[in-house]
DNA sequence: GCGTATATACTAAAATTTTAGTATTTAGGT
DNA sequence: ACCTAAATACTAAAATTTTAGTATATACGC
């Protein structure tokens, strides 16, 4: 996912590393995406290393410290187009903390759950009107109205829940 | 996600890492989480090392390879309250590969983007069935609720999409 | 009763991600 | 003029995950 991302960047023009870390953070994308900066330039050197990617030199701006300045190639392109396929086709099980969380919610007791679930509907319901703020600058329109129709879901599947059986 | 996941397989009783694979292997829970085998060992080792865990012994059935059995530690038990109380928590972005190839959509032509979106569609299609399926043998029924709402949404969301503004 | 596939039970190395820094520069307040 | 905080631009080490094996055992068909 990562290497798709700055693939896609790159794809748009020549970046440094700061750069990426910039247009990744600004809350149109840091919505969705949350990657560390250190698995940037480790992104980096590693498309250089597999030929997706190479040095095209050294800016500097005023006295700050040097960026090396990167670009896309042709086999880069290539690898774009692959893993875009493959994001499009994939199906993969969700991997995140709170599914595992649920699958093992026996470890809980019934009020500590139903306390969480509530935790959770206003937590995500404050994620909602965030959504509201930055769609418009989202990267893409779909994103943006997937994540609002899966937000809008689990919002009502929690009512439910705390509501009871 | 991991480590929450083998401490409460742990917190049932001692096991090995082949069991583990096992559990974690059978559809009502492969449905949602995907863990190499190697993850699995790499993690138990570190459990070991963090002191979260411990080795029991080791276990032979008849002439096969002996398993190495381990058992969760108090402290152990500790964290895994720890990590169910941040996975209750967490609202992380979704790291999602299809995201990602969302985001980057504007990388394919219209066409494109309307024929993988109907492809995605009989996907999940066929993903919702086997939900049903296997929903029975879910670890817990707030995870396959959880699910098929997220899962109807999506479904509804592309409906919408295909469709046309 | 023999070959092949599948199940069992892992390990090693490579790639990736996370955590925790380093070091310089500029902006802002007092 | 001086101090501090934030921004800039990374690197190194540790932890984790993935990829690609190893090696033995049992089941199955022919």
């Amino acid at each position: 996912m990562t290497r798709l991302l700055i693939l896609w960047l790159l794809a748009e023009g020549p970046l440094h590393g700061y750069r990426v870390q910039k247009i990744l953070g600004d809350p149109g994308l840091a919505f969705w995406f949350r990657i560390e900066d250190a698995s940037i330039y480790a992104m980096l050197r590693s498309l250089v290393k597999q030929g997706l990617a190479r040095i095209q030199g050294e800016e500097r701006d005023g006295q700050r410290p040097s960026r090396t300045v990167y670009r896309i190639t042709p086999a880069g392109r290539k690898a774009l187009r692959r893993d875009l396929e493959a994001g499009w086709r994939g199906l993969e099980p969700s991997r995140e903390l709170f599914a595992a969380a649920l699958a093992a919610a026996d470890e809980l007791e019934a009020e500590e759950t139903r306390l969480l679930l509530a935790e959770r509907r206003s937590a995500l319901g404050e994620r909602r009107a965030r959504l509201d703020r930055v769609a418009r600058s989202a990267p893409s329109g779909l994103l943006a109205r997937r994540e609002a129709a899966l937000l809008d879901a689990e919002i009502a599947w929690l009512a439910q829940e705390i509501a009871g059986p």
